[in-house]
DNA sequence: ACATTTTTTTACAAAATCTTAACACAAATA
DNA sequence: TATTTGTGTTAAGATTTTGTAAAAAAATGT
């Protein structure tokens, strides 16, 4: 069950957000001012925190700090009122994880979560892979093909882990695309395919392992 | 994706069904009198049917037993006024699958719709399907005869999926294509025989368990 | 601002699969 | 038995799906 945790003061706001999530099938809480929301999240484990940067009591930019000073890892999303270039930086710097400028759009807001929803997932899985003779480090987006380094761009890694994490499983175009891009795209899209075959050429030229599931979508064996 | 239609004329429970039903996330349809009914549960795919036993137009009763006919397998749950022990046997006689007295609770009604939900995941959601000398594995569409592997196609993998989860039954041409392609039946397309001809060259060359019925289609024994 | 890298879109070729149509054959019916 | 109806079988052609390259767009670095 994915958790979710809403800071924020004004009560408008806050419905929206939690309608949306609601919606969504997430489990959502919420607190309405500084104290009370630093208190939930760090009494209880939240998937994502979304944190409004202007609070009574104490403000996001404190929580945010403290959580962190207390080795919550949550994934943290920044609210704040404008697109101030000073706020963003100083989010990111006390550790935030992202930053969304009201107003902002429900789908907006609902991508942004699940890309967090997707690195803390990723995060939280094992830190090496191993695969035939590939060794994957997530921690650093490194690959190794039998102790040889191998240059991926970040799409071609984070396809490759999700390969590996899902292995022997036909994954559909649609499955990887929610997945690893975060959202669905409308209309068809190939931009699997090209990933696909980019992979395959820098670590699977003899196209061994990558198999193409015609009609589906992609598996590793 | 859960696609559920409600055909019920009596437009104030149709909107309290319809609320609850969206409330938990699932797509709902509506029809409002019999004939309608009919065709939308003919011409699409629902998980789920919530049938009002008495309609305008044509009436729930034989409703079903057509869409049973027709070899629609969809979970129909039959509602009606009173509790009258005749229509719930004449209902489970023409095919429904359950039966719920109004006034019913939602959450009565969300739990029998669970109840049909779980007994048609059961079924089409085995990871592994046993059959005879045959593994089919639906999550990676591999195919084993005797630990041999088999290379399908999809609409081979996906006809002999079929014809394992209902085994014994005779299953029409019809009904294979509309649960199979998506389409109904056209008049004269023997696009089942052919796939039918190359799925039995390919795991039943003896042609001893894929058997004709002659006149309706096909079955597994 | 410009150059470079990465991602996405687009187009077209190649391949696999699906469908149609035809004919042969078997079963049911008169 | 002859006729009709339904199914098995085949192969060509149509369609769909994927591979691939290259251009366009977006992101990143200098």
């Amino acid at each position: 069950m994915t958790r979710i945790l809403i800071i924020e003061d004004e009560r408008s706001i806050q419905r929206l957000i939690e309608y949306d999530l609601l919606q969504l099938s997430y489990e959502v809480d919420s607190a309405f001012d500084g104290i009370e929301g630093y208190k939930k999240a760090s009494s209880s484990n939240y998937n994502v925190i979304l944190l409004d940067v202007m609070l009574p009591g104490m403000n996001g930019m404190e929580i945010c700090k403290k959580l962190r000073d207390d080795g919550n890892n949550s994934y943290i999303i920044m609210l704040t009122a404008v697109d101030d270039e000073y706020n963003k930086i100083k989010g990111l710097e006390v550790g935030a994880d992202d930053y969304v400028t009201k107003p902002f759009s429900p789908r907006e807001l609902s991508a942004r979560i699940k890309v967090g929803l997707r690195r803390e997932s990723l995060k939280t899985s094992l830190e090496e892979l191993i695969y035939q003779d590939l060794r994957v480090i997530q921690s650093s987006y490194e690959v190794y093909k039998k102790n040889q380094k191998i240059d991926l761009t970040l799409k071609e890694f984070e396809l490759l882990v999700y390969l590996i994490i899902n292995k022997g499983k036909a994954l559909s175009r649609e499955q990887l695309l929610t997945n690893l891009w975060g959202y669905s795209y409308d209309g068809d899209s190939r931009v699997v395919d090209v990933h696909i075959f980019k992979l395959r050429k820098m670590i699977d030229p003899e196209s061994n392992f990558i198999k193409t599931v015609r009609g589906i979508g992609y598996k590793l064996l």
